[in-house]
DNA sequence: AGCACGCCGACT
DNA sequence: GTCGGCGTGCTC
C-alpha cells in the first residue's frame, strides 16, 4: 500500500512526530513529497493541513487513516527542505510543522475554519424547543445555511470561546465541517486617532492628557507609537476609545519604496576597482568557492574597508555560475539605498525580504524565488529559508548582530541555518563584519573556519578624535547633568556652525548595577563574573545567572571606600535635559525598533539629511545605520548601562556599539569628533573602540571567556519556565532540574555539563506569567539535545505541572 | 492542545 | 434512573 510520512500541524513538541498515512488510489499521482495535504487527526478526526515529507510502500495496519485531500499541484518544497525540517526540530525543539511555517511564507499556509449549519432533518420547531442560549446559537442558520464559527458566534451574541457550538453538535442539532481557507488580510497596524466631535465635556486622566496631546500633534499615529512617545500602555488608549475621545482603526502598512523603486530588467555591471587588500581576500574567497566544498570563512574588515565591493565582485561571479546568493543584512542598515546598490547592479534578480513586507508582498516575492526570476536575495533572518533551489554562496553581513537569531519560538540561528544550506549546496558561506563576535573570531583563529582581513579604511576618511568623559569628574565639578562639559560644548558648537550631531541614550536598562564614585570598581558575581543586580526588595546585590547574593553596603571592597552606590533607574528623562540644555535645538528624536513604522522611520531620517534637524537622539540601535555628510558629533551618554549589563556579552555589545560609533562620526570632509561618557573611564574598552582596535579587543577578552566558562569554550542552555502560579513554576524547575541530574550522572554521564541554580527570570512577571530559569553550561550537542528532549517531552506529561510550561533556548541573546 | 472515554454526585 | 462534572490517556 502507498504511504506517506506527514508533518501534522495540530501537534505539540511533547507528541509530534511525523505520523503515517495511507493514501486512496485517487490522490496516489498527486501525492508527492513537498505537498500540503488535508488528514484526520486525533480521536475526534479533526480534519487539519499537513505537509507530506515523505512517501513509501508499506503494509497497511488497521491504526492507520488516509489522506483526504492534496492541497498542491506540485511541491511547495524542495528536497533540501525536506531534509531541513527535522533538521530544525531536532535542533530547536519545535514541532515539524512549526519548521514547515517556517520555510512557506505566511498567506501560504491554510487555516482550518469550522463551518457550522444544521444537521439534517432540524427545524425551526426543534430549534425553539432549546434552552435560550443554544436556541440563539441556533437562529442564524435558520435564515442562513452555514456560517462560520466567529461569524455565527458574533451573531448570535456569544463570546469567541463559547462552548455551545460543540454541545450543540453532541445532540445532532448542528453539524460541523471543516474548510481550509487562505490566510487573507495583509500586515497591518493599529491606528489612532482622535474622535471628531471630540466628548464635551472632555475629562481627560493626566496619562490620557499625554495620548491626547500626541495625537493632536500628529493627528494619526500607531497605538505602539503613541504607547511609546507617552509611555502609557494600550490599555488607557483602549479605555480613551471606549469613552469616545479617539478611534482605533487597522492600517495596512506602508508599501516599502525601495521595492517600488524601478529599476533595469538586468541591472548595470560597473566594473569594480579593488584595493590590492580587497583583491586578496577576494581572490581567497573565490578560490574557496571554486573548489567546490561547502566551505566557512569570517572577512574581518573594520568599518570603511569597503566590504560592500568584496561582495559585488563574489556575487557577479556566483551568479555567472548560475548558481544563487542570499545575502542577510541586519533590518537596520536595509534601507533604500543599500538595497539600491544591489537592485542597480543585479536588476529584478533580486528579491528583497524583510519584517516590513505585507503578507501579499512577501507573497510575491517567495513566489519569484521559486520560479526562478530571483536569483539574489537581500534580506533579514527569514530571508535564510528563500526557496532557492542551486545556492553557491550566503553572506552574513554583521555577523555578530544578535538579530540573526530568533526570539521566538522556533528559537533558529540563522547562522546556523545557513551552514546547513552550504553545506547541502557545496557552497560558501561568508560571515562578515567589523566587531564579529567572540566565538567566530575565535573559530577563525583556530583554523575552523577561513579568514581575509581588510585593515585598511577606503580613501582618506580619517578616524574621529575621541574623547572619553569621566562623568565621575563631572560630578566632582558641579556637573550633574546628562552631558559633560566637553561634549555640551561640542553640541554648541555644532549648532553654531550649523552642524549636526548624534546622540545615543541607552536602551532602558534592565538592572541597576553597583559601583564605586571613588575608584570606579562595579560589583560583579565572583561565580559567574557578570554583573550583580541592585534588589531594592531585600536590599542586596543579585546575580541572575547562579542566583549568588550579597548584602547592598556603602563600602567598596576594591580601595574600602564609603561611596558605592547603584545606579540605572532614576537617570531616565535625559530627553528632558537635553532640551533645557540646548533650547534652540530642533531635537529628533528617532527610535529604530518596531514602535515606529518604517515609513515615519525613513521619512524623519531624510528630513534629518535635509537639514530640518540639529540633532539626533536615539537609541543604541539607531547608531548602525546612519551616515550622513554634515554630522561632526556623536556622542554616548552613558555606555555604562550597556557595559554593566548583566550579561556575558555586554563587554562585547558595547565595544561593538562604541567602535561603530567611532567609526561613523565624521566620514564627510569635516573631521568628526566621538564623545563617550563614561562613569569608569579606565575599563580597556574605550581606548580599544577609540582605536577600532578588534584584535587586541579579542585578546582581551578571550582569556575571560575561558575562565568563567563562557563560549566559545561553552554553550549556554537555557531552560525556560512559564505559568501563571508562580510556586508551580518554581516547583516545575526544580522537578525538571532533579531529572536533569538524574539523567547527567547515568545515561548521559558523558556529557560535560555545569548546570546553576534554577531562579526567577530577570522580569519574573511579564504578561501575567511567571517565569524562572535554569542555566546549563554545556557542548551543544546531538546527545545533549536528545538529553534535552527528552526531559521536555517528559515534562510536558507531568500532570502536577500542566500549567507550566518549559522550553530550551541554546546560546539565547539574552538570558531572560 | 483537544477530544473521547469513563466513573461518581445531584437533579427529574 | 440520567445529565454532566472533570480525571486520564491518546493522537498514524
Ligand atoms: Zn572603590
Ligand atoms: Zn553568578
Amino acid at each position: 500500500m502507498l504511504m506517506v510520512r506527514v508533518a501534522v500541524e495540530n501537534t505539540v513538541y511533547h507528541f509530534d512526530k511525523d505520523f503515517d498515512y495511507a493514501v486512496p488510489a485517487s490522490l496516489a499521482e498527486k501525492a508527492v513529497p513537498g505537498c500540503r495535504v488535508q488528514v484526520p487527526f486525533g480521536t475526534a478526526n479533526r480534519v487539519c493541513q499537513g505537509m507530506i515529507l515523505s512517501v513509501h510502500e508499506a503494509e497497511g495496519n488497521a491504526k492507520i487513516k488516509f489522506l483526504q485531500a492534496v492541497l498542491d499541484e506540485a511541491p511547495l518544497l524542495s528536497n533540501e527542505m525536506l531534509f531541513l525540517i527535522p533538521w530544525l526540530k531536532e535542533r530547536y525543539y519545535c514541532t515539524l510543522f512549526d519548521a514547515v511555517r517556517l520555510l512557506l511564507p505566511a498567506g501560504l499556509t491554510y487555516r482550518m475554519q469550522s463551518i457550522y449549519a444544521l444537521a439534517v432533518g432540524v427545524t425551526k420547531e426543534t430549534v425553539q424547543t432549546l434552552p435560550p442560549e443554544k436556541q440563539a446559537a441556533a437562529l442564524p442558520l435558520l435564515r442562513q445555511s452555514s456560517l462560520e464559527k466567529g461569524k455565527l458566534l458574533r451573531q448570535a451574541g456569544l463570546s469567541p470561546d463559547s462552548l455551545v457550538l460543540d454541545d450543540l453538535c453532541r445532540n445532532g442539532i448542528l453539524q460541523r465541517t471543516m474548510d481550509p481557507v487562505r490566510r487573507m488580510g495583509d500586515a497591518s497596524m493599529k491606528m489612532v486617532r482622535l474622535h471628531e466631535p471630540l466628548p464635551d465635556p472632555l475629562k481627560l486622566t493626566p496619562r490620557q492628557r499625554e495620548v491626547f496631546h500626541v495625537l493632536q500633534d500628529a493627528g494619526c499615529a500607531s497605538v505602539k507609537e503613541v504607547c511609546y512617545f507617552t509611555g502609557v500602555t494600550p490599555a488607557v488608549i483602549k479605555n480613551m476609545t471606549a469613552h469616545g475621545v479617539c478611534d482605533e482603526y487597522e492600517q495596512e502598512t506602508y508599501r516599502t519604496p525601495y521595492l517600488t523603486g524601478e529599476c533595469t530588467e538586468t541591472g548595470e555591471q560597473t566594473p569594480i576597482h579593488l584595493s590590492p587588500e580587497q583583491e586578496t581576500a577576494y581572490e581567497h574567497l573565490l578560490a574557496a568557492y571554486r573548489a567546490g566544498e561547502a566551505t566557512y570563512s569570517l572577512l574581518y574588515g573594520v568599518t570603511g574597508s569597503g566590504k560592500t565591493s568584496v561582495y559585488l565582485c563574489l556575487i557577479d561571479q556566483v551568479l555567472q555560475d548560475g548558481r544563487d546568493v542570499i545575502l542577510m543584512v541586519p533590518e537596520i542598515s536595509l534601507t533604500p539605498q543599500s538595497v539600491h546598490i544591489f537592485q542597480q547592479r543585479y536588476g529584478k534578480k533580486v528579491a528583497v525580504f524583510h519584517s516590513g513586507l505585507s503578507v501579499g508582498e512577501r507573497m510575491d516575492e517567495w513566489k519569484r524565488v521559486k520560479r526562478g526570476e530571483a536569483t539574489v536575495v537581500v534580506g533579514t533572518r527569514s530571508a535564510i529559508f528563500a526557496p532557492l533551489a542551486h545556492i553557491g554562496l550566503i553572506i552574513v553581513d554583521e555577523e555578530q548582530e544578535s538579530t540573526y537569531q530568533s526570539e521566538s519560538s522556533p528559537r533558529y540561528h540563522a547562522k546556523e541555518v545557513a551552514w546547513f544550506r552550504c553545506r547541502y549546496h557545496r557552497a560558501l558561506l561568508l560571515l562578515a563584519s567589523a566587531t564579529p563576535c567572540v566565538e567566530t573570531y575565535y573559530a577563525a583563529q583556530t583554523g575552523k573556519i577561513g579568514l581575509e582581513t581588510l585593515s585598511q579604511r577606503y580613501g582618506e576618511a580619517q578616524l574621529p578624535e575621541v574623547c572619553i568623559c569621566d562623568m565621575n569628574e563631572e560630578l566632582r565639578n558641579g556637573n550633574a547633568s546628562v552631558l559633560s562639559w566637553p561634549l555640551l560644548t561640542a553640541l554648541r558648537e555644532n549648532l553654531e556652525q550649523k552642524r549636526q550631531s548624534i546622540l545615543l541614550l541607552n536602551r532602558r536598562g534592565y538592572n541597576t548595577f553597583a559601583s564605586c564614585q571613588d575608584c570606579g570598581h562595579v560589583m560583579t558575581c565572583p561565580n559567574c563574573s557578570i554583573s550583580l543586580t541592585y534588589h531594592a526588595a531585600n536590599n542586596r546585590l543579585m546575580c541572575h545567572y547562579c542566583g549568588y547574593s550579597v548584602p547592598m553596603t556603602a563600602e567598596c571592597p576594591e580601595c574600602h571606600g564609603k561611596h558605592l552606590r547603584y545606579t540605572g533607574a532614576g537617570t531616565q528623562k535625559a530627553e528632558e535635559q537635553l532640551q533645557e540644555l540646548l533650547p534652540r535645538a530642533r531635537i529628533l528624536r528617532l527610535d529604530a525598533d518596531a514602535t515606529m513604522s518604517r515609513y515615519a522611520y525613513e521619512d524623519k531620517l531624510r528630513q534629518f539629511a535635509d537639514g530640518e534637524y540639529d540633532l539626533i537622539v536615539g537609541t543604541q540601535m539607531v547608531a548602525k545605520g546612519l551616515d550622513f555628510e554634515n554630522v561632526t558629533v556623536v556622542g554616548v551618554l552613558s555606555a555604562d548601562q550597556s557595559l554593566y549589563n548583566d550579561d556575558f556579552r555586554s563587554t562585547e555589545r558595547t565595544f561593538d556599539l562604541l567602535t561603530q560609533v567611532v567609526g561613523r562620526a565624521g566620514r564627510g570632509r569635516f573631521r568628526g569628533r566621538a564623545f563617550l561618557q563614561t562613569f569608569t573611564p579606565e575599563n580597556p574598552v574605550f581606548a580599544l573602540a577609540a582605536s577600532q582596535n578588534y584584535p587586541a579587543f579579542y585578546q582581551q577578552e578571550l582569556p575571560l571567556r575561558k575562565l568563567m566558562l563562557y563560549p566559545p569554550f561553552a554553550d549556554l542552555c537555557v531552560v525556560g519556565f512559564v505559568g501563571s502560579n508562580e510556586q508551580e513554576v518554581r516547583g516545575g524547575s526544580m522537578v525538571f532540574l532533579q531529572q536533569l541530574r538524574q539523567l547527567a550522572k547515568t545515561e548521559y554521564r558523558q556529557l560535560p555539563l555545569r548546570v546553576l541554580n534554577p531562579s526567577p527570570a530577570h522580569i519574573l512577571r511579564a504578561g501575567g506569567k511567571y517565569r524562572y530559569k535554569l542555566l546549563l553550561k554545556c557542548r551543544n550537542s546531538r546527545l545533549f539535545r536528545q538529553m534535552i528532549s527528552r526531559l521536555l517531552v517528559h515534562f510536558a506529561g507531568e500532570k502536577k505541572f500542566k500549567h507550566v510550561t518549559a522550553f530550551a533556548d541554546m546560546n539565547p541573546d539574552t538570558v531572560l
